[in-house]
DNA sequence: GAATTATCAATAATTTTTTACTGATATCCT
DNA sequence: AGGATATCAGTAAAAAATTATTGATAATTC
């Protein structure tokens, strides 16, 4: 398997989602220029990406078969490997975190929630109960939580990231718009809604896209 | 003012929020360096970065006026002028979008949502009225709605799309792991949790961050 | 007030990512 | 069956993005 950049690695859960429809269709190949239509990337680029990471090789004409595409994605994304995730901060945000379907398709599972609200600790939300954040000590070994996805509000982020750290969490989802320290070894990754936005802003005033 | 490029644009938000946090704490400027610890990004790219779109320069010894930077990005970023939108699926997440807090911050204001479930309907969510889908055509110029933000169920997404785009809409930002195919001039922004996610297992097992 | 130092702007080099090109080949068509 | 064609793999080129280098200068120190 080649290298893989992390462009590509965003790319492959698209390729996923589509040839996951294409299959339910009742298609049984695809090729770079059909899949470079219906995402539009650029021919090239679905060729690589899906060299990259296939063990067998397209055919001229025909193209690659969808089921071993799909294989080999989920493969390379790991994707039957369950992570075991807590949601930290059961806010609009954290609930819509803990209700979203689609996390088990990519082998995450919600174990639980966290939160400091009194009157939030000991509900359950989607059937996952919401612990105090004074059980953290416990509740990451206990329940064998790898990563937590963070929900919580700004100013309380930093503090609460580090405790889960601690506590051995290797990982930790971001949804909170701020830039977390943490040590060597932990990897972080940011969903920032402002960064997002902005792009989109961009596209509309100058017109690309 | 120097071509600004997507990655740059996404950090643009980033920095903001970090000035915002600094000068909030009574600092008055700042260097490049401090900003690289701050954010973890190198000196380098922060210095290049902000002298894309700051039209002072900075001192030796001293850097930049906080006050100054913050104009110019918020200057950049377009956040003083309002965009008007509508979160379309009012499902969990689309009810956290409603909530968010913060959307202001960078000039987005949500009018309304739109969904078609008949016990939504009606109901206000954050004050915000739920529209019904057939009022798409009504609604948007009623309101001057400019863009749509996407939380609808996948296989309805291109759908619902296509009906705002032909009623006027000329952004989307789409958190439906759909792709959506829209006209030429129509600007499609997509947070795609998969993608997220994957660069965070990539992280994960290759130990790297 | 001269020497030192941290920072800057501007340009150059490097790395990463995307796109283009070339020859080969499996399928399709007559 | 034999030629036409769509697609592929592999390599090369181009474009985009990041990092390094260089000389200059404002603030600080002695």
């Amino acid at each position: 398997m080649r290298k893989v950049s992390p462009p590509q690695i965003e790319r492959y859960p698209i390729y996923l989602k589509c040839l996951l429809g294409m299959r339910e269709r009742g298609v049984r190949s695809v090729s770079a220029p059909i899949l470079s239509r219906e995402l539009s990337f650029s021919e090239e680029q679905v060729r690589k990406d899906l060299q990259a990471i296939t063990r067998c090789n397209g055919k001229p004409k025909s193209g690659r078969d969808i089921a071993e595409l799909i294989e080999d994605i989920k493969l390379f994304l790991n994707y039957s490997s369950l992570t075991k995730a807590a949601v930290v901060g059961v806010g609009h945000l954290g609930k819509a975190l803990m209700n979203y379907k689609g996390f088990d398709d990519f082998g995450l599972e919600i174990v639980c929630g966290f939160d400091n609200d009194p009157t939030l600790i000991g509900n359950k939300e989607n059937g996952k109960e919401i612990y105090s954040i004074y059980q953290i000590g416990s509740k990451v070994e206990e329940l064998g939580l790898e990563i937590v996805i963070l929900a919580t509000p700004s100013n309380v982020a930093q503090d609460i990231a580090e405790r889960f750290v601690n506590a051995g969490i290797k990982g930790i989802w971001n949804f909170v718009p701020t830039h977390l320290k943490v040590k060597e070894g932990i990897s972080i990754e940011n969903v920032n809604l402002a960064s997002s936005f902005a792009l989109l802003q961009h596209k509309l005033r100058n017109e690309v896209n």
